[in-house]
DNA sequence: CATTTGATGTTCT
DNA sequence: GAACATCAAATGC
């Protein structure tokens, strides 16, 4: 199962096995200066849409902003969170499941000057946190419901496989006002990036 | 070290 | 006007 992930990838029902199953999967964007960068996905969120007090979907409420996430599934859902942020999601599910997932953190594997650039300073090993690696990217919310099949934002699979023992399963980062929701195992991240440097690419 | 704060803009009440 | 799926820099021990 090399090449791009096709779209029927997202229109499966069982987001949590997906965002686990993110893991290990490069990240592609052509965005602003045309040139192509890619990151392997370090770290994952699941939000379950009607039933999760965390989602911008939770009890289906729609607006403007979240629209976006009812789309069948394999579109970017991208937002700006804190005024300065621009978060990427991958919608999932079928069409009026607002099923999404966050992704939190990539490992840059291609293009790494160019994410240098935009980063600033220096390109980590390990871009961890969903604002920073949507910058060093290009993702931006104007990318907001592109299609994952196309040429400006895509996944590939290369075979990268995570181990399960090396997979770590806790609650989600930064939803405290979720109550009980807030507690639930729906984040999902690679153990040790650094132990995987030399397997990758 | 840990903790607080300032930046910044869209959305929702 | 408050809240917000954040981050880096500044401040307080």
């Amino acid at each position: 199962m090399m090449g791009k992930v096709p779209l029927s990838f997202y229109h499966n029902p069982d987001t949590l096995g997906l965002a686990e199953r993110l893991l290990g999967k490069l990240l592609f964007t052509k965005t602003d200066n045309n040139q192509i960068c890619a990151g392997i996905i370090s770290e994952t969120e699941a939000y379950l849409g009607a039933g999760d007090k965390a989602s911008h979907a939770w009890n289906n409420r729609k607006t403007t902003r979240t629209q976006t996430m009812f789309l069948q599934g394999g579109v970017a859902y991208v937002y700006l969170c804190y005024g300065i942020h621009h978060l990427f999601n991958i919608v999932t599910h079928k069409d009026g499941i607002p099923h999404a997932i966050l992704i939190r953190g990539v490992i840059p594997a291609i293009g790494k000057d160019i994410m240098q650039q935009r980063n600033g300073k220096t390109l980590p090993f390990h871009l961890n946190g969903p604002g920073k690696l949507t910058k060093a990217l290009g993702i931006h919310t104007r990318h907001d419901r592109t299609a994952l099949d196309g040429d400006t934002i895509w996944l590939e699979d290369r075979n990268i496989n995570i181990p399960r023992e090396n997979i770590i399963v806790g609650p989600r980062i930064g939803v405290d006002y979720a109550g009980v929701d807030a507690a639930l195992p729906y984040r999902f991240r690679i153990s040790d990036p650094l132990s995987f440097k030399n397997k990758l690419l």
